[in-house]
DNA sequence: AGTTGTCTACGAACTGTTTCGTAAGTAAAC
DNA sequence: GTTTACTTACGAAACAGTTCGTAGACAACT
């Protein structure tokens, strides 16, 4: 098969040059478990997954397998028990998500989204001072 | 833009009792361009796509075929060009969309999805007033 | 009546994702 | 050494979403 294959696959360095693959459904739930735990075990991260998103165990291994695969996550070999890592950045795999919402349902106006956001869930005061934070902070750079 | 509603379940007896279903992706740049014309006929609707997204005539014939199935848009099937026209509310579908992404990445934290959107793509200072409006007029209901 | 262009309906191929069964390895306990 | 409990690897089925080819209907025109 693999006729074009001058694909070079990164000779040096096997680390994560394969980085910019985006998560699927499925592996982003496992991913958030990840970015909780730091890193744990197939069995762990199983163990870890609400009800409703627990599937076989099997089913968590090969998609923590194929995330790996992927350079979403790392993996340590050394002992019997795989130990996988977040390798995924978490800002920057939500922002990823942000934009395709953005750019997806909201003609790109993050202005238009945030005001969605707000109006669906309730935020505690806390929170909405931290917003009004950000938005004298954003307001403040914009004529910088 | 009239974004804090009470969401208002629609008493009105518009029929779509098969409503609950979600547009996938294609079908939401469909239901987008259904949004902007309010009711076109398949050729319409296709003509009207960016070149970007745009596949075979059949591919939105058929779409639309599916879309009508699973209520999210109108047929009228008088004249022999089918009249398409949405069903699904826009502001209500991009609540959901909101409503997913809240619960799949932000743990269902509106807040942090605000900010992690207006970090990612710069408002105009209209844009931000607009949102400091909303803030205050969340703020001052949430007491009430 | 025949030709042409456009329409809908339908089925199926194809792609990507998710799920799990089964096999084979390994270590510890008996 | 055999059993038990757990692990990874692999392959494939099941599923969902997308795309398009083809066929048949219909109207307008020649």
């Amino acid at each position: 098969m693999n006729v074009v294959q001058p694909v070079d696959r990164s000779t040096t360095l096997q680390i994560h040059m394969t980085q910019p693959t985006r998560p699927t459904n499925a592996q982003l739930t496992l991913l958030s478990v990840l970015w909780e735990l730091g890193s744990a075990t197939v069995r762990e991260v199983h163990e870890a997954l609400p009800e409703a998103n627990k599937r076989g165990y099997t089913t968590t291994l090969k998609q923590l397998q194929l995330m790996a695969e992927a350079g979403l996550v790392g993996r340590d070999e050394s002992s019997r028990s795989h130990v996988y890592r977040p390798i995924a950045n978490e800002e920057e795999t939500k922002g990823f998500l942000i934009d395709d919402l953005l750019d997806k349902a909201f003609g790109g106006s993050a202005a238009q989204l945030v005001m969605g956001a707000l109006s669906k869930r309730r935020s505690s005061p806390a929170e909405l001072d931290q917003i009004r934070d950000l938005l004298a902070r954003i307001e403040s750079e914009e004529g910088a």
